[in-house]
DNA sequence: CTCGATCTAACAATCGTTTGAAAAACGTAT
DNA sequence: ATACGTTTTTCAAACGATTGTTAGATCGAG
């Protein structure tokens, strides 16, 4: 049995489709009379509007896409997404919009881009990024781009991980340490920093900024880069596997928390104490950072406000058509306990 | 200039609609030939179905709702949030399902629902119910609730939150306290414990449970009741609220987590050392419950098998028409550090 | 060369709205 | 009664696909 629909509802009211429509949508163009009757026999049967056939006819569904590079599993995950989705949602409930989540749709980002029956899309973070570019442009909806490299002509809202990773390691730098080891999140790249892209590309580039105000670079000797993966146990085993080494950094800057986080861990079970054996440097500035014994010395994002600030602009793109700008939202160090100067060397 | 169609493609490669359609969807009612053709012109010309053309024809949207009872930045702050959003997003990948998410709009849950082109429902933890239920059911399509009061008829998950309470309560009754205050979630009621529903009834009524064991009831005495925000400030000015009266409760129960750090700092800073001097439960287990200094003894629920259950369920009824069953999922009583036997009493 | 079987592809209806243009209804002034 | 300006209401054409049914092409066999 067919879902009710406005036909069944301009029968029973005896009055054309038109006229029920209106009765929705405008009713200043019926007479009160009229409209209240509608309404109530709509009411009494239990009709509403379809909301498919509404966008089909309006050309609108007053839905925007956030889209995911990973599957929802792994991104909700990551300790920063809720509060990325708290700004969102600020703008969306603001707007009247509703918020469609899109992963991957069987392994493929193009089909879920093709599918989603969205007014524009946010990308978070997006990797294979020339491909999925293309498919968004034909795809004909406005769209912003979060966390990916900026291109010419794309919107798109960054914040500043260089800025950051290099205030970290000026930092550490300042305080005296000239053994440090870089923890990057795993990408497949196998160490060749270079070719890194996106937000590991950024920060990379702020370290080694950073090193090269103080004359240094990556060496496999004194500053050395090793990738893990961004958990705790991805920490821990990089840990492990620089204590082995015959000379130790005494500074330890992780890509992001969880990664920092493993580390102090892994160190505190090794029985050093941190900062003072070893000093210890996140990126994100997760709850669990301040709540870790040492706090946890970190670069904080605006997470929230990078989802309004890209929500508020895709909507405007949306509406009308703004032009495609680009902005960059800033980080800043929080230093907290976990890091210090270096031992006076031992020769 | 509008949007490349159907009919454009048709033209081009000199071949009916239909046969560009089947092209996409069944291409083995067409020659080999014909279907290359077809999809190769697609390619240059940047052409791939409407997605809501596409949904008015075929009756499905290949999207659930999530419907929930307030806006999206109140719910994301949520803890237990994320955990609930993986396992919804698991079973979402496995089908190749969007989620929506369908907070209410401009203030109402009635609106929200009319306008979402989903194909079918979960909701979380609705209050205002019957209202709610007409509008879903002549929504027209299935739904689950999670976390609400069970209805005949109608597919519910919930977690066993009076078990949970029940064990809390007993835990520290079997103890030895018999002072003991409990801290509920404020919700309207003042204080009017027999009206609570939803999940909050079902973890009064489990305390209630536990405290009948024992021959005890809330006596505004020795067993209290106050009602607070579920915010760490909410825990924080009960305690205060508590240690002004002449007989100090020796364990605090807590409806949520985040009420219970609060009362822990608040003890911290008034010079009491917990669960020595107090003993405090929570209930829901967040990240922060372990890390906290003691770490907090409360009640845990799979949250993330909740989610998965849920939209499981609600897949097998948008599917086929599968019974609307009720689940419910068990929690357990997690022992760390807050909770000990009450000091000897002093005359 | 014709007939029938088998593939291919096309026709046309359908999904449930919205909306610009046109018709009908109505009241008022001439 | 007629003409005219407002309201009120209806017509019918989109919107962009899918799909059951049917017509046409192709091919081999008789």
């Amino acid at each position: 049995m067919p879902r009710i629909n406005i036909k069944d509802i301009a029968q029973k009211a005896g009055v054309s489709k038109t006229a029920v429509s209106f009765a929705f949508n405008n009713p200043s163009r019926l007479s009160e009379a009229t409209v209240q009757q509608i309404l109530t026999i709509a009411e009494e049967m239990g009709y509403s509007p379809d909301p498919v056939a509404r966008s089909m006819s309006t050309g609108r569904t007053g839905t925007i896409g956030l889209l995911l590079p990973q599957p929802l599993p792994e991104i909700v995950r990551n300790p920063f997404f809720p509060e990325f989705l708290e700004g969102i949602g600020e703008v969306c409930a603001h707007s009247g919009l509703s918020l469609m989540l899109v992963p991957p749709l069987k392994g493929s980002i193009r089909r879920a881009i093709i599918n989603a029956a969205v007014d524009g899309f946010l990308t978070l973070g997006l990797e294979e990024f020339k491909a999925t570019m293309v498919v968004l442009r034909q795809r004909g909806v406005p769209f912003v781009t979060v966390d990916s490299d900026p291109i010419e002509g794309v919107p798109a809202i960054n914040v500043d991980d260089a800025g950051g990773a290099c205030q970290a390691m000026r930092h550490v730098l300042s305080l005296g340490h000239r053994q440090i080891a870089i923890l990057a999140i795993r990408s497949g790249k196998q160490g060749h920093y270079r070719e890194y892209v996106g937000t590991l590309g950024a920060r990379m580039h702020g370290y080694l900024q950073a090193l090269e105000e103080y004359g240094l670079t990556i060496d496999r000797r004194a500053i050395r880069l090793l990738e893990c993966a961004s958990t705790e146990e991805g920490g821990m085993e990089s840990f492990q596997t620089l204590w082995k080494l015959s000379r130790h950094p005494t500074a330890i800057i992780a890509m992001s928390d969880i990664i920092a986080i493993g580390v102090i861990k892994a160190a505190n079970t090794a029985g050093l104490h941190v900062p003072q054996d070893l000093s210890v440097v996140g990126f994100d500035d997760i709850t669990m950072a301040s709540l870790i014994h040492p706090a946890l010395t970190t670069v904080a994002q605006p997470s929230r406000e990078k989802g309004e600030i890209a929500t508020r602009l895709l909507v405007k793109l949306i509406e009308a058509n703004a032009k495609p700008v680009h902005q960059m939202l800033p980080t800043r160090l929080i230093e907290r306990n976990s890091v210090c100067p270096p031992r006076r060397e031992e020769p």
